[in-house]
DNA sequence: CGAGTATATATCGCCAATCGATATATCGAC
DNA sequence: GTCGATATATCGATTGGCGATATATACTCG
């Protein structure tokens, strides 16, 4: 396990998913889940979004914009963004990594 | 978030490196946390190593060699090498779909 | 109009997993 | 013989994910 791989601290599924998905662009709760359950073919249940979702705020990876009806959109901080970014990274080398060492090519 | 990405369902950190680790030869589970260690730069507690050492093992994805001195060996299974080879390859489509998406090349 | 489905958010309780701390024992070096 | 490194084990607290349930509005089709 030789080369040095970044940050990536107890990285949460559910979180990085809707952080991906918030980097198309702002959306809200239930967009999100659909947006999710597309990309992946599995379905994000209510309590992992919204639970996720107040985590994600509260350490300011994302912020809530002005609702519109029901509508509560979030879209992400610079913060989040970069955050996002450096975990990305972080995955895509561990992964990359992992790969080699397992003797299959990179893909 | 457009392409299909296939499962890492619940993808534990701990868990993931204690493979990658093993994917590199049989290691027993000191040996685990040293290569770990140096590998992320960041230590993994004995709690955690052995904790998901034991739910590895009763999942099938490891299995223990016979014990040398006070070292207990595991060793990737097939089927563990298999899993694990499946999850880097989500992993890494996951994280090269996210930033191309963040609008940062793929590396 | 009325029924049923899709949209939308919220919350509760269970369980699995991580983490930090602590314990215990052996070994090697000095 | 003491100290630090090696080695494994276990406990308690906290976090986080998941499934279920609740509630309300909007849309669609007959």
């Amino acid at each position: 396990m030789e080369p040095k791989i970044p940050e990536f601290g107890r990285f949460a599924e559910p979180s990085l998913l809707i952080l991906v998905s918030l980097s198309d662009g702002p959306k809200h709760g239930y967009a999100i889940m659909q947006d999710v359950e597309q990309g992946t073919g599995r379905p994000m249940g209510a309590g992992t979004l919204y639970a996720a979702l107040a985590r994600l705020e509260e350490r300011g990876l994302i912020e809530p914009l002005t609702p519109v009806d029901r509508r509560r959109p979030y879209r992400l901080t610079a913060v989040g963004a970069s955050n996002l970014a450096e975990q990305l990274r972080g995955l895509s080398d561990f992964a990359q990594m992992g790969l080699r060492q397992l003797g299959q090519g990179p893909r």
